[in-house]
DNA sequence: TGCCGTGTGTATGATTACGCACACAGCGGG
DNA sequence: CCCGCTGTGTGCGTAATCATACACACGGCA
């Protein structure tokens, strides 16, 4: 399957580091991708499942979580476009099991390289696997991050830095999430999420109504996650 | 420096992966490595520190962790010989600050490669970067697990399954660790660690002594890390 | 022998987090 | 309009963890 002019644009705008060093080599691997389309919900990986493509992806974005035996879930990081599943790699690259789960939060468009190919790009093109290796260490440091947070932070620190980062995304518009799905992110309960954010509704920093948390300071938010 | 007939037997030892299929390019760029001693307790990085150095680990162990405010410590992971320092692969390939802190548990011997040799390394040398691949995405795996188990374990199943480790590590002998340095694995207090331990004792699963903690029952230990 | 530093045991109370239970509110469909 | 589903608010008891505080035990050393 040859890919589309538009498919080509797509990836030079979330993949330049890559796509802007072209090489003969890396183009010709390219010719070999599959675009595929995924629904939003769909799980891409179970616990231990085995990953056997490599994937670009050029629209939407897949969570990553891990699931506890008492059925908490939290997550580890979000893949967008411009970044890799780390643990899919580790799936192609030591041949373990998927140590995680991961769900695709939006429909997504990606483009799909068969093991054999993924390696071959290793192999030829020297951009493309240095990309990984940044991709990969870079994303080590966000998992660090987290052990360090949930290990030594309260949850209404994590809570509200994480509102934080929600907002940032959104350009400060209201997030349309359940508690439920807030403390998925978090690996803690909903009981525990709708008691932090009614505090914060009543410091005035958030408001709150079915489905939606609204930002009101985002000052008041920033000294509660702060301190 | 060149290298001698006895560090290469180590090398050949600790990373065969890497050293049995030993390319030309690669010998020429172990003969530009420089062997460094490192005393025991020797603080290798501290957080935001640049690493400037790769380093082959020949003889004994680094401990990674990451400090909180309130002074207390979690092990992120430990690097012996035939692994290597994710978050040092980190600082070389991103360019980042070293996002935690190493010490040396023990003393060290390593064979270390400037930047640029490293970065040779990765071009020239098939095997040396999908070692390399294949190191840090297996990490990432340990790590994620660390995740998962500091949010939904309780203390006491850490602590059991760190103990069952440590003792495979040691063959079943005593281990020489205060409760102190104990809880500097685990993210927590040194009473905590106390508490629990008395409790393993009066479960006959270990016997406490002064700076030492010595194996009683394995299948008590692992009654204990499993429910 | 007595002193001192380090390591350990443990009581007590506070804080944080969880689990359960239930009432109620918003919203869409029949 | 009522029903039912999902989402939210909250009270209460419990469990886990932490912080403080202090007593004591061991072992080296003067």
């Amino acid at each position: 399957m040859t890919i589309t002019a538009e498919t080509h644009e797509r990836l030079q705008d979330h993949y330049p580091e890559v796509m802007n060093l072209l090489e003969p080599d890396t183009f010709s691997i390219l010719t070999s991708a599959n675009q595929t389309r995924i629904p939003a919900g769909a799980r891409l990986f179970r616990e231990t499942e085995r990953c056997t493509h490599f994937m670009w992806l050029l629209e939407g974005t897949v969570r990553v979580f891990k699931h506890s035996p008492s059925g908490r879930e939290i997550t580890l990081y979000r893949v967008s476009p411009g970044e890799l599943c780390v643990l899919s790699l580790q799936c192609l690259i030591c041949g373990d099991g998927f140590p995680a789960e991961a769900v695709a939060e939006t429909d997504l468009v990606g483009l799909t390289l068969s093991q054999h190919d993924f390696d071959k790009a290793i192999d030829d093109c020297r951009d493309f696997r240095r990309y990984l290796l940044k991709v990969l260490s870079r994303r080590i440091g966000d998992v660090v991050r987290l052990v360090s947070e949930v290990t030594f932070q309260r949850l209404e620190l994590r809570l509200a830095c994480l509102l934080g980062q929600l907002f940032e995304r959104s350009g400060g518009g209201p997030l349309l999430k359940t508690h439920a799905e807030v403390a998925r992110e978090l690996g803690t309960t909903r009981e525990m999420v709708s008691r932090i954010l009614k505090d914060l509704e009543h410091q005035e920093c958030i408001r709150l109504s079915r489905g939606k948390i609204y930002l009101v300071s985002q000052e008041g938010l920033s000294w509660f996650s702060r301190s």
